[in-house]
DNA sequence: CGCGAATTTGATAGCTATCAAAAGGAGTGG
DNA sequence: CCACTCCTTTTGATAGCTATCAAATTCGCG
């Protein structure tokens, strides 16, 4: 039975801001609910009211949005540690889904719960909104990234980012990372084709920048990487080393 | 002196709920300090600490981030009573900018005020929340548009979106707006070039489905300018007529 | 009236989608 | 344990959308 100070979301609040005793209680009374979920079987509902939030504690999960033509977009992908779904908590339709990408166990939240938790403990609201706003500023990154960036800065980018990500957390390195995604989830993330993610990989690799294999991804060269995406992790707001 | 509670951000929160006497009362206290500022100097900086956030009382202002390499992505604007830069205020450097497009009117709020405002008045709180969370619903769907919508169906998906919030606010109708952006605003909004911004602009002209044109948009045929754009505006969360 | 900003139009190039199809891998049932 | 199927990865050929380069025109404003 891990205490609550290791859990993944209160390493990464930690980051913020040392929480007290109390400030970790309350994290604890937010963590009951233990659920699993199978991968692809959603747990936020697009479209439909009262959807809850929920704490990933382990495995991957995506949100994204499915067009009325049929087409999805991925906004982002949640690794533990992470909200799933708190922007639907207080819109009275959620605007997006959640899917597991693979096998999730997530600890449900209850609205009014974490608004009581946001009155009560004020160090920890700010620690909670620090993280809603560290979300937000990946979504806007990844925005940027789709309006100004080409398909191989993109993917170096994307696959950067989710390197300090995980690094951040205790499950990645500067040699790489074990990732779930298919080349699907990537075309479906960064609004290209699954045929021209493919072949965008295979260049990176040739080019011994990154490898994107049986389910890890290993940097080749991290340093020209970085540069081809105009990689700045200044919106991740982590201090210290971006990836140990 | 108009009063509090026909400001255009009481108005819009109204929308949320029904605020009494007393959260009025906050929200005018964190109405002090009325500013001024040109267009085109940025009231919020990408890559510097301790930004301040602002509600925009008139005029339009615009979120950005520029690359290193020196393009600029436009994430969204912003109409009286929207926040500008709240998600700046907890992150330890600003991920973005804030530029206004024309001359406008902005309140600044102090960090401090604004964590004491949610943790005393939990229903004001929730309001702001969920205004926030809206907001980030606008850049989501954004982000969508980027990622699956060609050039055209972006560009009236975007205009019918400044339609709604705008007659959300009273600023608009289902014939029209007035609109103080330029094709390079549109252009950075949409990832774009100018050039091509124009071309799309020609052609929804000639099909008669929306005018842009000195200073104002036009909505010709709004049913089909929808559906061109896919446009369903349930992530903007307003209940009511969508555009009356 | 003059000048810079914004709008407009044309020609060409390049990036990514689309269409097709083959090959590799994992899981299932016989 | 093998045949079979579905999912994922891979590669080739072609089409289409949007960028880029160039330049003329109009508009706003001092």
């Amino acid at each position: 039975m891990s205490s609550i100070e290791h859990s993944p979301l209160a390493r990464k609040l930690s980051a913020f801001a040392v929480l007290s005793e109390d400030e970790l209680a309350v994290l604890t009374r937010l963590h009951q609910r233990r659920k699993t979920f199978a991968a692809g079987t959603d747990l936020v509902h697009q479209g439909q009211p009262r959807q809850a939030a929920y704490i990933l504690a382990s495995g991957w999960a995506c949100s994204y949005k499915i067009q009325p033509e049929g087409s999805r977009q991925i906004v982002d992908f949640q690794i533990p540690g992470d909200f799933l779904g708190l922007r639907s908590v207080l819109l009275r339709t959620s605007d997006h889904s959640i899917e597991p990408v693979v096998k999730i166990e997530a600890v449900e939240v209850i609205a009014s719960d974490l608004l009581g938790a946001l009155a009560d403990t004020p160090r920890l609201a700010a620690a909670i909104l620090w993280a809603a706003s560290r979300d937000e500023a990946m979504v806007v990154e990844h925005l940027v990234g789709l309006g100004r960036r080409d398909a191989d800065a993109r993917m170096a980018h994307f696959l950067l980012e989710l390197g300090a990500r995980l690094a951040f957390v205790g499950l990645g390195s500067k040699e790489g990372y074990a990732c779930p995604l298919t080349q699907y989830h990537l075309a479906d993330a960064l609004g290209l084709t699954a045929v021209h993610v493919n072949r965008v990989l295979r260049q990176l690799r040739e080019r011994e920048l990154v490898t994107f294999r049986e389910g890890y991804v290993k940097f080749g060269d991290i340093d020209r990487l970085m540069e081809l995406a105009d990689f700045d992790p200044a919106y991740l707001d982590q201090t210290g080393p971006l990836l140990k």
